[in-house]
RNA sequence: GCGGGUGUGGCGGAAUGGUAGACGCGGCAGACUCAAAAUCUGCUUCUGCAAGGAGUGUCGGUUCGAGUCCGACCACCCGUACCA
């Protein structure tokens, strides 16, 4: 056997599998099935270090799976539509077009040297239109089940741009591209009902229980439910048909503590002065200058426009609170108004504070005197409190239970009822970008929206199309837009919005199961391959696409296109760290931060010798330059280091250092496996290392606890149980049949994280067939026990002294021999023994 | 502010309440070599010549026994933010 030559082996072998078709995925209803899947990449043009961490893991599970019995779904696809590719359409002129799908030729040759088990059969592009087709066709089916909807709402507008902006593009209320202050803005947009799953969503959550904690929460924080009253005030001095002011509380406890009342800016009872008092319209547009008012919010200002209205306390309607219009009250969250209870809201105690407004207690803590307040007392839901202003139930109860009894007790007389509120809001998903699925309704002067028919799709984007001018290029195409009622067969006109990109990949997770169906879904695969079993990445996607999906797959099976049991479409999610690197930093002449490439450094030193900075770990950058690129590590060491590397050390929830000594040490161990596997049977006569029976054992134990760190996603642990078998192995001198099986086990345990030299060393020591379709090795029980066991003796809890006895010595006998021994005997100096403990096979604890 | 998480050698990290530091990096020493690289062998928590002592962010508690469980605190990281 030749040298470790990376170059040479991984194209032989991944050539091997793509003869043999091993990585096919079978509609087999013989075998189990098993689907992972990593989240697809957006084709940026470039993989990094992140993707080869992300698709290994994926790959190791794949590939154990596989060598299980399973029939396993391992699909590759291109996240493809987006900004990205229209903005380097606007700075580099050509086509999106062109960009994004040259940039799927380069991933896509970057990703094949990884010698990764993903059928490449099923790969398809979201931007292709078979795959947008069929979502428009989706849409369209959406739409006439009621989970689409269509509504004038306040978005962020990028005036430069002119495009609306989703919140995260909004930087300090400015576009994030443009830098242009952005505007609040009524449009009508396209919607997905996705508030009228919240509770659904939440409780499902329950249910996901291979999902990270972490995962759940924050989900169950972004549906965000809460338990409240909802009750009208009745209004006094308001305009006509604004005789009644409805507004939600989660605290109806504290209703005695009102002092006044507040509504958004953008109620319709604010819309409505706003057109007849100057002052009213001058408030409301501060308020709408600068997105949500960015400024506002972070200087906390509560600002507030007495309406002159007032509004009666329904205990008592004697009792009149002014109502104001006020920047901190939402108009998407309960009613767009509220009540003020300065005493226990520290909101409402800035805003009474402000405008002079009284500070009534409801309720001070247990054993405390009611005195003025210096701010809002605002108590854990549990804690236990004084009434002095309650009207429900006992005097002295925690905030839970006052505001069940209270929410009783205003029904009970006719004020308002309970009621449950998400914090969810409603997806809104048309952007006015030309990158994008387009929305397959036609607008008509005299039949209004119309969807398109099914036959006409898919709704193509236009290739003729310029990036010159700011704006949405669908919207001044000459052409484009003109069209036939599909209701009437009059001239109409197109929808120009496209789809959010989130849409896209909302459901390709279903379209892999049958990725060429000439329907979104094909029945018979998608009840054979879905769930995903283990779903992988990263955890930036927490909320956004993974509540998304979920969603969306509740929508797809209302619309008949994934069976029930798909409704959770992941049945076990796994986040992964990144893959960080030092920043390696120098300053120029005029002091500014130049950055270097990490190969451009040497012993913290460039190579005309100036001294580098170098800044702690932190995630790859191209800005930051602290990137390494994933060809030139398999240039270097081939894809099997690359992979060995990220896998280990690290565990995979946590970021991982990439260090040019880390992988050198990968290939260097990879080497040593190589030298192992070639030099069995050239033993020194001499050479006294574990012998047969020896080897026998350390081989079922990897293969348990090797196997046990793959199922349990610890691939470090796994690695390092590989490190202790490999240098079992190299200590040994056991006859070569023995050998030649252990080596053989090795490669396959080693499988799923280096297929090749797996493959090659497999291949030498005379497996049978691939490795890659060989069955995983069984571990022989009865090789997993040990005949003696180590104890060790502790005198009150410090360890002093070891004995050895046989594995099934009597307790009894244990305590005669550790109190014998000679170090035992010593400490304890002829004291009497207080407490003897021994726990079988574990340990020996003697108290004085 | 609120919610969550994490603190273990020089570094990445192991450890069902039962021998803290597996495995790897780095370091040191030795072998091979004219020499170096590569490779191989050994050592490597701190302190101490040793016996021993100390040690898992800090302080306290439960236990025969605590990195692990409980309470308080400190630090860092992540998420989220006018949600009534």
């Amino acid at each position: 056997m030749s040298r470790y030559d990376p170059a040479q082996i991984e194209p032989k072998w991944q050539k091997a599998w793509d003869e043999a078709g091993v990585f096919v995925a079978r509609h087999d209803p013989a075998r189990p099935k098993y689907y992972v899947l990593e989240m697809f990449p957006y084709p940026s043009g470039r993989i990094h270090m992140g993707h080869v961490r992300n698709y290994t893991m994926g790959d190791v599970v794949a590939r154990y799976k596989a060598a299980q019995g399973f029939s396993v779904l391992h699909p590759m696809g291109w996240d493809a539509f987006g900004m990205p590719a229209e903005n380097a359409a606007i700075e580099r002129g050509g086509h999106p077009k062109d960009w994004t799908y040259s940039n799927i030729a380069d991933m896509r040759g970057q990703m094949k040297p990884l010698g990764l088990s993903i059928d490449w059969s099923r790969e398809f592009a979201t931007c292709d239109p078979e795959y947008y087709g069929q979502q428009q066709a989706m849409f369209l089916d959406m739409l006439a089940a009621g989970l689409i909807y269509r509504k004038a709402a306040m978005v962020n507008w990028d005036p430069v741009d002119m495009t609306v902006l989703a919140n995260e593009q909004v930087i300090d209320g400015k576009g994030w591209r443009s830098n242009a202050p952005v505007e609040r803005r009524e449009l009508t947009q396209w919607f997905f009902k996705i508030s009228d799953y919240s509770g659904e969503l939440l409780a499902a959550l329950d249910g996901l229980t291979h999902w990270p904690d972490k995962v759940r929460l924050m989900q169950a924080n972004w549906i965000g439910k809460s338990r409240g009253l909802q009750f009208a005030f009745t209004t006094h001095g308001a305009p006509e048909g604004f005789d009644r002011l409805e507004v939600y509380t989660t605290r109806p406890d504290t209703l005695l503590g009102a002092s006044f009342a507040a509504i958004s800016p953008d109620h319709p009872l604010a819309k409505h002065l706003e057109r007849h008092d100057p002052k009213v319209a001058a408030f409301v547009a501060q308020c709408r200058r600068g997105g949500t008012s960015a400024e506002a919010i972070e200087t906390g200002e509560k600002l507030g426009l007495d309406t002159g209205i007032t509004v009666l306390h329904p205990f008592d309607n004697d009792w009149q609170l002014p109502v104001y219009i006020a920047n901190f009250v939402l108009m998407d969250y309960g009613t767009g108004a509220i009540f003020g209870c300065p005493a226990h809201d520290q909101r409402d105690f800035e805003f009474a504070t402000r405008y002079g407004l009284p500070v009534p207690t409801v309720f001070v803590p247990e054993g405390v005197e009611d005195a003025p307040l210096a701010e809002a007392f605002v108590p854990m839901k549990s804690e236990r409190v004084s009434y002095v202003r309650g009207f429900a139930g006992d005097r002295v109860q925690t905030g839970d239970e006052a505001v069940t009894a209270a929410i009783d007790t205003c029904e009970a007389r006719g004020i308002g009822r309970g009621v449950t509120n998400y914090r969810l809001r409603d997806w809104g998903l048309s952007r006015q970008r030309y990158w994008g699925c387009p929305i397959p309704v036609i607008h008509c002067a005299d039949c209004g929206v119309v969807p398109e028919k099914k036959e006409n799709l898919p709704v193509r984007l236009p290739d003729d199309v310029t990036f010159d001018i700011p704006g949405n290029p669908l919207d001044r195409h000459p052409t484009w837009r003109n069209c036939v009622c599909p209701a009437c067969g009059g001239a109409a006109r197109r929808e120009t919005d496209t789809m959010d990109t989130f849409v896209d990949s909302s459901w390709y997770y279903a379209r892999f199961t049958a990725p060429h169906a000439t329907t979104p879904t094909n029945a018979a695969e998608a009840a054979y391959w879905m769930n995903v079993d283990q779903y992988i990445g990263g955890v930036e996607h927490a909320i956004l696409h993974l509540l998304y999906s979920r969603f969306f797959a509740r929508a797809m099976h209302k619309t008949g296109h994934l069976p029930a049991s798909a409704i959770e479409p992941f049945n076990a999610l796994f986040t992964q760290g990144m893959v960080t690197h030092e920043i390696y930093k120098t300053t120029d002449a005029a002091g500014r931060p130049v950055y270097h490439l990490p190969e451009e450094v040497e012993d913290g030193r460039l190579r005309d010798g100036k001294p580098v900075e170098i800044i702690p770990s932190a995630k790859m950058s191209k800005s930051k330059k602290n990137v390494v690129d994933p060809m030139h590590i398999i240039a270097q060491f081939g894809a099997d280091t690359a992979r060995w590397f990220v896998m280990s050390d690290s565990p995979p929830e946590r970021d991982v250092e990439w260090t040019a000594s880390g992988a050198e040490a990968s290939f260097k161990h990879l080497g040593r496996v190589w030298s192992l596997c070639s030099r069995i049977g050239e033993m020194a006569a001499d050479h006294v290392g574990p012998g047969d029976d020896d080897v026998r054992r350390a081989t079922a134990r990897a293969v348990q606890e090797v196997s046990h760190g793959i199922e349990t996603f610890a691939f470090n642990k796994a690695i390092a149980k590989l490190y202790e078998f490999t240098n079992t192995l190299w200590k040994a001198d056991a006859s070569t049949p023995v050998m030649k099986e252990a080596v053989r086990t090795l490669a396959q345990l080693m499988a799923p994280m280096v297929p090749h030299i797996a493959e090659s060393i497999w291949n030498y020591q005379g497996g049978a067939g691939l490795c890659a379709q060989a069955p995983w090795p069984k571990a022989d029980a009865a090789l997993l026990v040990d005949d003696t066991v180590t104890l060790p003796i502790q005198i009150n809890g410090k360890r002093r002294a070891e004995i050895s006895v046989p594995k099934d010595m009597p307790a009894s006998e244990v305590e005669k021999v550790a109190l014998a021994h000679e170090d035992v005997v010593r400490f304890l100096a002829g004291q009497p023994v207080k407490k003897l403990i021994v726990v079988p096979g574990r340990i020996i604890n003697v108290v004085i």
